[in-house]
RNA sequence: CGGGGCGUGGCGCAGUCUGGUAGCGCGCACGCUUGGGGUGCGUGAGGUCACCGGUUCAAAUCCGGUCGCCCCGACCA
């Protein structure tokens, strides 16, 4: 490969609509160009990286026993009709007719059409289990692209759907998935965690998201610092704690209500009662479901986690209620609801319980009650787990353990479906008594152009991309001081054909630009071992060996370059 | 969906308030120079100022509309 034939057109500034560093090196060091707005061109060397990327994926969705299988892109209406998603998906999901007025759209994700063909080429339990997966271009209207690869609303995935007789064989292929994930980021070069997650429109009950540690991550994540729990922020469990002092007080003095004008935020109240926020309990109104507003108590310094208020509220959808619907049932504008005489059915976090000398909403206007008892005064119609995890809370699963908490991106998530696509599509088998039931299914996804941009946010300096040798469009940059000059150009042209030779793809920078511009640029676009040739270290009988990632240098003999670029590549493969 | 910002040679920007000759840096082409971290000098090409309409003798600039792109937010009482 050389650079003169190569399209790379590599930037000196950044791009005025870049935000992170992924999305602006992406540009600078000319892999991608913007075509609309999360919509993007792969030019020749970001080409490089996503086929490195798949193909690490695809040797090992192989290994893992999986086969591959291409769908098409576009689906009737009638197979999301059937799964219900036509009406649940939303504006994301992008349709259009046909010819005919028919309608279709442009899939997001294919368990639709995975379910559908499964469904009809399958009839007995003997020809289960199996795993299909596809790599293609998915399609998501997405709110708010943004980031470059990072969000786009085309993007490359793979995708794979398992098919089981039963339960516990779908969680064996889960649990198989699982080890594959990880074979395949770690050979990706990165440093990830898989943590527990929420299942999401997607819908089943079990799931985790391989998740790329970097501070620019749109995911909170939280991670025992003892054991090896580790949750997204939003799925992560609270353990339950002793309140210490509850015992304390044997006669608790009596409920007081106190004035507090204006004064609506827990932080407002706070500060104005000289108390501490985690002395108020925090009561917020919310719709559920069919319209009914429940109140939601949370300790003030904690917050309400909408997914688990969800499950425990057992429906869809929940938000906070606005204004004036909270006047109108409870009587009380927000700010000053607390739970004693609340004319709304009321769920409180498990903090909440056996709480004394609380602070909360004297249910009118500018008033708020103190040395509040909730086993005395108040009682909810549930306790439950309602809040955010944060960092420095217990950990759920061990007893020595605390939280800490990180950024992450979401690179892979693995789920245990179920029934959800099978029985809404009639994909059944016949059992051993020759009973039909319907087929057990996982789904496993990995955002393969994502991965690309956060294996940036994850390696880079000031100077530019420092791509792990595993998903470097090539290991190798020749760089010729000066490409014209008759000894170098020997040198480089021998070694050039040496190492392809030895399978060493090689980028070489032959391009008649001053050394500087070939340093500047070769640093920008990452390439992890840049082998360096100029007249001084001929001179020597040397070529030099420079790693992008430490620059560290090595001179090498040029009668020994070849053999020994080819043992360091290996050796960097490993890592 | 709400709020904010931007749209001027390939890229990054100034010029817009206060209408009149479209400018800078980088890049690009050519020549000389230089050759181990974006070399120096010179010459030159390249722009319907996002689009449509209006005001005016005259519009990048003022007015109206449209489109595109970027960022933030969607109510923690």
């Amino acid at each position: 490969m050389r650079w003169t034939t190569t399209l790379i057109p590599t930037l000196k500034e950044d791009p005025a609509d870049a935000e992170t560093v992924s999305h602006k090196l992406l540009v600078r060091a000319g892999m991608i160009r913007q075509v609309s707005r999360g919509i993007y061109d792969y030019l020749p060397l970001a080409l490089k990286v996503i086929r490195k990327i798949e193909t690490i994926v695809r040797e090992e969705m192989d290994r893992a026993g999986a086969q591959e299988l291409l769908l098409p892109i576009a689906s009737p209406a009638e197979l999301w009709q059937e799964s219900g998603r036509w009406e649940v998906y939303g504006k994301e999901l992008v349709r259009f007719k046909d010819r005919h007025e028919r309608d279709f759209c442009l899939g997001p994700t294919h368990e639709e059409l995975i379910t559908d063909l499964v469904r009809r080429a399958v009839r007995s339990y003997r020809e289960l289990p199996f795993n299909l997966y596809q790599i293609q271009t998915k399609f998501r209207d997405e709110v708010r692209p943004r980031f470059g690869l990072m969000r786009g609303r085309e993007f490359i995935m793979k995708d794979a759907y398992s098919f089981h007789a039963t339960v516990e064989d779908c969680r064996r292929e889960y649990q198989v998935m699982f080890q594959a994930y990880n074979r395949i980021f770690t050979r990706c070069g990165l440093k990830f965690r898989p943590v527990e997650a929420d299942t999401g429109a997607i819908g089943g009950t079990l799931s985790h998201e391989f998740q790329v540690l970097a501070d620019s991550g749109e995911d909170a994540i939280v991670s025992c610092n003892s054991c090896e729990y580790a949750a997204n922020a939003l799925k992560a469990e609270v353990k339950p704690q002793r309140l210490s002092g509850r015992n304390l007080t044997e006669s608790a003095p009596p409920v007081e209500k106190v004035s507090t004008p204006g004064k609506k935020s827990v932080a407002e109240v706070a500060e104005f009662l000289g108390l501490a926020p985690d002395r108020f309990i925090k009561t917020l109104v919310y719709k559920a479901g069919e319209g009914e507003l429940v109140a939601v108590l949370v300790r003030g310094d904690h917050e309400i986690n909408d997914l688990k208020l969800k499950t425990v509220l057992g429906c869809e959808n929940v938000t906070l209620a606005d204004e004036q619907e909270i006047e109108r049932k409870a009587g009380v504008p927000p700010g000053y609801i607390g739970p004693i005489g609340l004319r709304l059915r009321a769920v409180a976090d498990q903090a909440i319980q056996g709480m004394r000398g609380a602070v909360t909403g004297a249910n009118e206007a500018n008033a708020h009650l103190v040395e509040v008892d909730q086993e005395r005064d108040f009682t909810p119609s549930a306790f439950a787990d309602l809040r955010l995890a944060t960092a420095g809370d217990p950990c759920p699963r061990c007893d020595h353990g605390a939280l800490e908490s990180h950024r992450g991106i979401e690179v892979g998530q693995i789920f245990y479906l179920g029934k959800k696509y099978s029985e809404a599509m009639g994909a059944t088998y016949l059992d051993a008594e020759g009973r039909e039931r319907p087929i057990e299914m996982g789904c496993y996804g990995i955002g393969i152009s994502r991965l690309a941009a956060a294996a940036i946010e994850q390696n880079h300096d000031g100077n530019g991309i420092i791509w792990p040798f595993s998903i470097a469009p090539v290991p190798v940059l020749l760089l010729p001081i000066n490409y014209k000059e008759e000894k170098s150009r020997d040198v480089i042209d021998r070694l050039y054909a040496e190492l392809s030779s030895r399978g060493i793809a090689v980028l070489l920078d032959d391009r008649d630009e001053r050394p500087g511009v070939k340093f500047k640029d070769a640093d920008l676009i990452g390439i992890p071992l840049r082998v360096t040739v100029g007249a001084k270290g001929l001179e020597r009988g040397c070529v030099e060996a420079r790693w992008r990632r430490d620059g560290r240098t090595e001179d090498i003999p040029v009668a020994e370059a070849a053999s020994r670029i080819e043992s360091l590549v290996r050796e960097g493969m490993k890592l």
